[in-house]
RNA sequence: UCCUCGGUAGCUCAGUCGGUAGAGCGAGUGGCUGUUAACCACCAGGUCGGGGGUUCGAGUCCCUCCCGGGGAGCCA
């Protein structure tokens, strides 16, 4: 594999006529009393008198790597001495296993070259405050907690997406420029466009997979998300990344049977292969454990009888606050769904539930541990008439939904999707304080550097 | 938008009643053969967020602006 070697082009001043193999943190248990060679950076470095410690870097993990000076020239251990937080180095070393380790294995340093050296590194392995850490997101990213958040996060977009693509779902992208909101209530960023018209960034792609789920049956799309709103809370972001499925057929049991289903399977794989990294996070993985069939379901109703019961002044008709929903999830030991909520406190496009016109057919799960809002969907109204009626009580212009009403004119049928908030859902599973840790780049209300 | 807390060394913070600016960590130098945020010794490092005011004297009191944290509402 041509791919996995050095090439000497490159780094020809490394190890004159020897083609090491080049190899991961994550891969070395794999190579056992071999020499290898690795690229990456000085996480930190240690010393005590004729033995020197060095911990590796390289966005897979990281690796202590032992120089005991006798063994080798006194060149190489001067020249570890040059080692500074961050340098990037090109490092040969023998594995070895080591009781000692947190990784069971150990490096001896055969030989290393510095590729670029870092001074004055601003991120100690100390305290910072959020504000410092915020400002130099940038370098905050390389530290050993950031990278498993991260390895999370990347996981848990991919068997998203693989959840849906074994069902045969379409991934259909929804466009960011849109003529206007999705959900009336909320404000939107706006934006010039040409000729002096106004476009507005996309709230979610909904709308348009509905259009879409009535093309190709099942679809979902995976986007950024903005909000114009002004929240100030650890559990907001002015942009942030939803998962959207919509499924024609399909009414709103099914929809929480499906957002049931993906929340298992993504809990699921992340147990399985981030284990150490939720050990890094220092996450107790038991209520992870507990998240299979069935997620409890409960209505708006019920979900107020829940929390009078709690001695909390809260009446048909209110919506809940975060502390409504983190007192609800702690009466449950997996998520819970509420569904059926006053028709006024929800979205234009909800169905109706037949049996009772004063609600409408959407549901929220809320997740675990105190952890709020995770998905938010329900059965879309699937009703010409009805649906006209919504738009005009909410004041929304006619003229920008022609093409939304017209997927109740041609064949309509009863269709459901739902949302699920990638940052939200991640900072749930890794049990992160502020949301702004869970995406590479947070944009808040205050914060748009780096 | 509202409520609330904060801004002092590169970082985290202390600074009493208004009286000459402090510590720990990090950087640097030296020491130590197994360190895990190593340890020990030495050493450098300051426009106290900006502006204005009160005062013999302001990091400290007052006014004002700026920046940030947490929360409410709204939501994923």
């Amino acid at each position: 594999m041509p791919s996995n070697r050095i090439r000497l082009t490159v780094y020809p001043h490394i190890i004159k006529g020897i083609i090491l193999e080049k190899v991961s943190v994550d891969e070395l248990k794999n190579y056992l009393g071999k020499e290898v060679q690795l690229h990456g950076w000085v996480y930190n470095t240690r010393s005590s008198g004729k033995i020197s410690f060095l911990l590796f870097r390289d966005g897979t993990g990281i690796v202590q790597a032992i120089l005991y000076h006798p063994d080798h020239r006194e060149e190489l251990v001067k020249r570890f001495e040059e080692l500074n937080q961050e340098t990037s180095i090109v490092l040969v070393g023998k594995v070895r296993e080591d009781k000692r380790s947190p990784l069971g294995i150990e490096l001896d340093i055969v030989d290393f070259n510095i590729i670029s050296k870092s001074i004055d590194y601003p991120i100690s392995p100390k305290e910072h405050g959020v504000d410092f850490l915020q400002s130099n997101r940038h370098l905050w990213l390389r530290s050993k907690k950031q990278s498993s958040i991260m390895r999370i996060r990347s996981d848990v977009v991919f068997f998203a997406r693989e959840f849906f693509n074994n069902r045969k779902f379409l991934c259909i992208d929804a466009p960011i420029f849109t003529p206007s909101a999705c959900e009336g209530t909320t404000t939107l960023f706006e934006v010039d466009y040409f000729n002096d018209k106004k476009v507005y960034l996309s709230q979610s792609g909904q709308l348009y997979m509905e259009a879409a789920a009535l093309a190709y049956g099942k679809v979902y799309c995976f986007g950024p998300a903005f909000r114009a709103e002004k929240s100030k809370t650890r559990r907001h972001l002015t942009e942030f990344w939803q998962i959207e499925p919509e499924v024609a057929f399909f009414d709103i049991d099914d929809d929480m049977e499906l957002a049931e289903d993906l929340v298992i399977y993504l809990v699921q794989k992340i147990l399985e292969r981030r284990t150490d990294d939720l050990k890094i996070l220092e996450r107790d993985i038991k209520p992870l454990e507990n998240i299979k069939k069935p997620f409890y379901r409960i209505t708006y109703e019920d979900a107020i009888k829940i929390l009078n019961k709690k001695g909390i002044e809260i009446k048909f008709g209110d919506d809940f606050g975060a502390p409504d929903e983190a007192a609800i999830s702690f009466e449950f030991d997996r998520p819970v769904f509420v569904h059926r909520y006053p028709t006024q406190i929800k979205a234009f496009y909800m169905k109706k539930d037949k049996d009772r016109e004063d609600l409408a057919l959407g549901f929220d799960m809320i997740a675990g541990e105190g952890y709020g809002e995770t998905i938010g969907g329900g059965q879309r109204e699937d009703d010409y008439d009805t649906l006209l009626k919504r738009i005009n009580e909410n004041n929304l212009p006619v003229e920008n939904f022609k093409w939304y009403l017209d997927l109740r004119k041609y064949g309509s049928v009863p269709h459901s999707g739902f949302g699920l908030g990638i940052e939200r859902f991640v900072q749930w599973i890794t049990k992160t304080q502020h949301i702004r840790e869970v995406i590479p780049f947070a944009r808040t209300l205050d914060r748009t550097e780096p």
